[in-house]
DNA sequence: CTTGACCTTCCAGTGACTGGAAGCCCTATC
DNA sequence: GATAGGGCTTCCAGTCACTGGAAGGTCAAG
């Protein structure tokens, strides 16, 4: 199968399919041609690719991870280590925009938003520091 | 004053401080030794970029708002655009995280975590589309 | 006079792609 | 057989907002 099947497959664009071979996440084989040639399980490992990485993992915890699901003796507490850590991660990430949001959304309802120019979003963005 | 007491103040390390200068956020003048001196405006003006930084916003936004800060004839509402723009887009990442955590914390919460090979997180990666 | 802490510039790397150029390959149509 | 189009290949550059490091100038203290 070529790469554009492939990645409809998958759900990844051919270009980062591309770039996944080249930092060695998968290796399909080359027709006569040069194309290349992607077997079902080159399009099982990019599905497992694609959905670990909307999942959030980088992409040197995907190699890990497609290590792992390769290594059919594996300890499945590897596996829920790397998945808690990145599970912290991402309350952290959460965590933090959950308070940006809330700074800004106060200061957005703060500003009238109209043609004067009195905003308390500057203000505060520009404000000498206070207690 | 120079670089690192200008950091110092405004919270930011002096390498991106000359990142900021590179890229025409802050004209800090120059001492006759060569070294950026620091007004009492440029520290505001900083402080004023590293407090919009915290809260998410781009540096193009943020140049923006630099611009809007020191026009002190703006219409606030041009200023609560900007902020709205981009509440949304942090509730919008908020949500995705959100959505993330859930499902990873799922599969993590099924995951035995032992010296098994079953994992409920790979084959949950690794399956077969289903409806 | 030397040491060490500053400062300067410039170049390269980060993560995970993405866009684009230049050129080969394959199929279909005229 | 020529040609048009689409898809494939490689490689280079750019994204965003820095960050690290090298090479070298400057300054205050001892």
């Amino acid at each position: 199968m070529n790469i554009s099947d492939a990645g409809a497959r998958a759900g990844l664009p051919p270009k980062t399919i591309r770039y996944y071979e080249d930092i060695g996440l998968v290796t399909p084989d080359r027709d006569t041609n040069g194309y290349r040639s992607f077997s079902d399980v080159d399009i099982h490992n990019l599905t497992f690719l694609s959905r670990a990485r909307a999942l959030g993992f980088t992409i040197e915890e995907c190699r890990a991870l497609l290590a792992l699901y390769q290594d059919k003796s594996r300890a499945s507490a590897e596996v829920k280590k790397i998945a808690e850590g990145h599970l912290a991660e991402i309350e952290k990430k959460i965590a933090d925009l959950t308070s940006m949001r809330d700074t800004l959304s106060h200061l957005v309802h703060c500003c009238h938003g109209d043609d004067r120019p009195d905003c308390p979003i500057l203000a505060d963005l520009g404000a000498s520091e206070k207690a």
